[in-house]
DNA sequence: ATATCGATTATCT
DNA sequence: GATAATCGATATG
């Protein structure tokens, strides 16, 4: 199933009272949903197929543990918002931020499905932009960086910004598809509340990050 | 096949 | 000054 079905006219926005509740409800039920960048002339779109929940109160791990500052202050603001840091010299991240103003929470999302605007996204990841086969359509977009880098995003363009409104350029939409069944899991690459299982998954998907599917 | 490591900089101590 | 919600390259079995 390398091109699933994806019909750009059927989809809705997902309001932002559904991201106002706890990030671990918020995250499981992102997984599905569609994240779709708009370019000028071009549509980049992925089914979200990996996750991870970042609690404001008593989550060490999450940007948010020490109070709010420059650079989460989006967290701490109303539901449905764009969050992104740079993280390690090189690479953007891509979060929505959740529960009501003043309450700090997010989901991280870790990894796409490719759905349209593949030749874009391989491009904007620097792949030789022919391949069709899974290995280079798996490269597009399994990992937090990957994804920023093949939708364009970044910290100066889309922090800040409401996925829930119509005339954005990066929302979230749904079209019916419902994951078969979720795998639940350690987060990755943090140290601190390490043990915590906030990584959530389509069991089974290929796009999942990681070595295997 | 898995393991280790360098890149590169915003952010916070 | 140290660290970080990562990735891709290189080394090693």
């Amino acid at each position: 199933m390398p091109q699933p079905e994806f019909d750009p006219e059927k989809l809705k926005l997902i309001p932002r009272e559904f991201y106002d509740r706890d990030p671990r409800r918020v995250a499981r039920a992102l997984l599905g949903k569609v994240l779709v960048r708009r370019e000028k002339k071009t549509l980049l779109a992925g089914r979200i197929v990996e996750v991870e929940a970042y609690l404001g109160a008593g989550d060490a791990a999450a940007h948010s543990a020490a109070g709010r500052t420059a650079r989460n202050s989006v967290l701490f603001g109303p539901p449905g918002h764009v969050y992104v840091y740079f993280i390690y010299g090189n690479h953007y991240c891509f979060n929505i931020s959740c529960l009501p103003d003043g309450q700090a929470g997010g989901v991280l999302v870790r990894a796409l499905e490719p759905l349209a605007g593949v030749e874009q996204m391989m491009k904007n990841r620097g792949m030789a932009a022919v391949a069709g086969d899974m290995q280079s359509l798996r490269m597009i977009s399994s990992g937090p960086g990957r994804l920023a880098e093949a939708l364009g995003i970044t910290r100066e363009r889309d922090n800040g910004k409401d996925v829930t409104c119509a005339d954005s350029d990066l929302v979230v939409v749904e079209d019916g598809f419902r994951p078969r069944k979720i795998a639940t899991t350690a987060r990755i690459g943090i140290t601190k509340s390490a043990e915590e299982l906030l990584r959530y998954v389509i069991a089974g998907n290929a796009f999942v990050s990681g070595k295997r599917a």
